[in-house]
Parts: C-alpha cells; structure tokens; sequence
DNA sequence: CCGGACGCTCTGGTATACCATATACCTAGG
DNA sequence: CCTAGGTATATGGTATACCAGAGCGTCCGG
C-alpha cells in the first residue's frame, strides 16, 4: 500500500490547541511569578494575599485562585492561615540554610552524572558561558551575575540528564536566587564563585565525576556555611510578620 | 451563655488537633493512604479515581477532594486528564532509576551531615535496629525487610538534622518501598543491602563524613543500577495504558 | 476615664449548581 | 452488515452561596 492517504495532516497544519490552558494553572503561573518578581526578603512586612481580591483581579472566580495556593502552599511558597488570611512565605535562616544543602547534595549528583554522561559541546558552551561573563565582570554587571550564576548552576543540572533533578530543584532556585542577591556582594563571594566555576568546569573537561561532585558539595556549602554566618538578617526581618498586613485594609 | 473559658489551652497542650481537622487534608490523608495501600506496580492496568464517588465515599463534597487530587497530582502520584477521569500514575522505569538517582544524592547528603552531627545515641539506635533485624533473618522475614530497609534509610535521613531532607525524601519512599518488595527478591539483594548497611553505620560510628558520604552513595546508585538492568517490567507494565491514550492520529 | 463583653465584618473552608466536552451507544443510510 | 453522525451520559472545570471563626471597633457599666 504505497501511501492510500498521503498525510492530511500536511495540507491543513492545525496546531495542537492547548486544552491544557486551565484557570488554575492560569492563577498559578501568575501568582509564582508574582511571588517571584517581588524580592521577599526587602519586604518590611508580611505580604498578604486575598482569594477575593485575587479572583477580581484576575477575573476568575476562587475555584481555580483556591487551588493555586493549594499548590503554592505546598511548595512552600504562601502559608494560609484559617480565617485570618494567606501570607507569602519568608524563609528563616536555618531553611535557608538547609536548602542550600539539599542543593548541595542534588547539585553534586549533577556534577557526577555530567561529568558521566554531558556531551562536549554541553560543557563547551557552559564554558562559554562563564567565559563570556569574566570578561564582562566590571561593578555594574555584578547585579547581573546573580542571574547568571543561577544560570550556570541550572546548566549543570541540566547536563546530568536527569529530569527529576531539574525539577526538584527548580523551586529551589527561586528561593537562592533570592538570596543570591545580597550575598553576592558580600565577602568577594563572586569572584570565588567564578573561581569555584571554573574549577568545576575543568574537572567536567576531564570527565571526573568524583571530582567534579567533590567540587559542587564544596562550592555549596561553601555557600551553606556563608549564609549561616552572615545570614542574621533573615530571621531580623522575619520577626517582622507579627504585625498585620496592611494594616488599614479595613474599610 | 458568658461562661469564663478557664483557659484549657495552657492545661492540656493539645495544639495540633486542627492540622489534620480540615477536609482537604482529611481526604489528601486518605487518598495518599489508599494509594500507597495498594501495590501500584502489581496491578495490570490502570486505575481510575471518581471525584464524585470518592466525596460520596468519604462523605464530604467535591471540592476539599478536588483540592486532595491537586495535591497528589503536584507530588506526581494521580495524573488528572480533562473530561477523561483521573488516574493513579505508574512510574516508568527510567523514572524509578531518576528517583533512586535523587535519592542518593539526597542520602549521601544526610549521612554525611549524620557522620558529623548525629548524636552517639541515635548511631548506636541505628545499629541495635539493623542488628535485631540481622538475628531474625529468615526467608521468611524478608518480606518484612523491605520495611525494615526504609527504616534504616529514613533513620539516616533524620540523623542528617535536615528537616528539608527528610521533606523531600518523603514521597521518594513511597515509590522506593513499592519497588523494593520486587527487587529485594532478585539476586540476593536482600543480603548485600544488610551488608552496606553494616559498613555505613560503622563509617557513622568512626565520624568519617566522606566515607559514609560515599557508601551511602554507592549504596544507592548500585540499586539504581540494577533498576536500570532488571526492571524492564515496569515498562512492561506502562505499556498497558498507551493503548487506550493512542494519541489520536485519526477518528 | 477605663475595661471587658458584644457584635460587625472579613476570611478561608465547604457544599452545590452549572458548564463544556470526551466517550459510548444508538440510529439511519449506504 | 457496516459505517457515519447524532445524542445521552459521565466527568472534570468553574462559579457561587453559605458557614464558622478570628479581629477589631464600639458601647455600656463601673
């Protein structure tokens, strides 16, 4: 049977419409994102959020604005408190801390599964990469390098080919990247931190899996280590939470 | 009725009643329950959970179920498809063998953490715990190893001191536990596990974080290992539900 | 003038009604 | 007898109404 029905496909291209497009996954990409872009932790006070004036906002009803939370909740992103409201989380300093050593231990997986299994020009153009920012490394581009150390950090993940470890770090990453923010100018941490790259990048080069995860666990908790010195300020500005969010939202 | 509330709370320090009071916990409890319950892997084709019996069933109204099935759905257990029903996810293989890759990054983590912060005690606790199972060691207990097996492994994760540790392991176990009474019984992995195991306490008790780091490591990743080369069966087995999905080249 | 009890209001939790569509079955036409 | 199209039903998604309890202001009594 050569060809009875010559793909009809091809003549009308239809593209797959998304059926997936829910409300509440709507509502959560909205919201995460929301979360994301405010800085948390420059906040002075609790953030509180409102299913009402959310569903408003966004024009759905609570349904969908319910079962966001529920999932932001779950990830730790937002607390709901019965009949007093939902707050975005701050992470205390000890969480902190110990996301960083998670990451650590993901992170150092990653290392050893790409130095196993990365392709060359996967670690060429992670070399790239870091490259191309050393050569931009002046003052005003430190700002900038937060996000490309997250960068870098999601790259490596990404080498290891494990889909699992992209995913549960993925949240992770938003909370660091947060955090990245005001130790990246503490301390020189970024010149170390390219340091610590670089390393990492040449013991993928060489394809040494021992080392390179030796070289991630250290270049974490390195950072684990850093915020539990330095990180004071997270539980300062978490006590803060007592008092009300916005106050004057009655009437 | 103004009777005085002769403040019971500072009596009795029942605080926690209200965690699990809520419906939508009630019902995510239940669920998460009936589905670790049954043997996933052991069941030959799908199953399908009923928002509207399962709310008969546990007598409460669609949405604190909707929101269980919200949850489940984000920890990868149900996969709900739109007008179609939901369904109990089977992991394929390559799944499993991610998780079990996960698993020891995340384990190593901890038993390095626990070589260097676990309390004289709880080593010697985890000691007495494989000991009493090693005397008891009959084929006819090995059944109940596999229990016995995740216990040994959670006790690591709690000795790490890491809260978020043990968070993220949480789900992994219940996958792992399902795979384990299958694999425990193929080429004396039961006996090798009990092995490992000895040598990791022992790098516990002598504080070598990077010996314990790394036999809890290997530990893992040879079971991963032989996942990957013997558990073809799950794949076997997922391939059921691609019959009815058949991604729709026509009708 | 001060304090405590009452009650208003706001908020998340729950129940229920309705909607759009996937699936199965049924019917009519060849 | 077989296939195409219509229709009934089932199922997840969404909207809405109501409930109970926590804050907070107010009012009355001392």
């Amino acid at each position: 049977m050569p060809e009875p029905i010559p793909r009809p496909r091809s003549i009308i291209d239809i593209s797959r419409l998304d059926t997936g497009s829910t409300f509440r996954g709507l509502a959560y990409a909205a919201l995460k994102r929301a979360i994301c872009a405010m800085d948390i932790y420059d906040q002075p006070q609790e953030i509180r959020l409102d299913e009402r004036r959310l569903s408003q906002r966004l024009g759905v009803s609570r349904t969908p604005i319910r079962e966001a939370m529920t999932l932001l909740e779950q990830e730790g992103f937002v607390r709901t408190r019965p009949r007093r409201g939902i707050f975005v989380v701050r992470k205390s300093k000890r969480e902190i801390v110990e996301m960083i050593t998670v990451m650590a231990g993901l992170e150092s997986m990653a290392a050893r599964l790409a130095a196993e299994r990365a392709g060359k020009s996967e670690i060429a153009g992670l070399r790239r990469l870091m490259t191309e920012f050393r050569t931009g490394n002046d003052a005003d581009r430190l700002a900038e390098y937060s996000d490309a150390n997250i960068a870098f950090h999601q790259a490596i993940i990404r080498m290891s080919g494990c889909a699992l470890l992209a995913e549960m770090t993925e949240n992770l990453f938003i909370h660091m990247r947060a955090i990245r923010k005001i130790t990246i100018h503490q301390d020189n941490r970024a010149e170390r931190s390219v340091l610590d790259h670089f390393r990492i990048i040449e013991a993928l080069e060489v394809r040494d899996p021992e080392l390179a995860e030796r070289l991630a666990r250290d270049h974490a908790l390195g950072l684990a280590a850093h915020v539990e010195q330095h990180g004071d300020f997270l539980d300062a500005a978490a006590s803060i939470d007592v008092v009300p969010a916005e106050a004057g939202t009655h009437r």
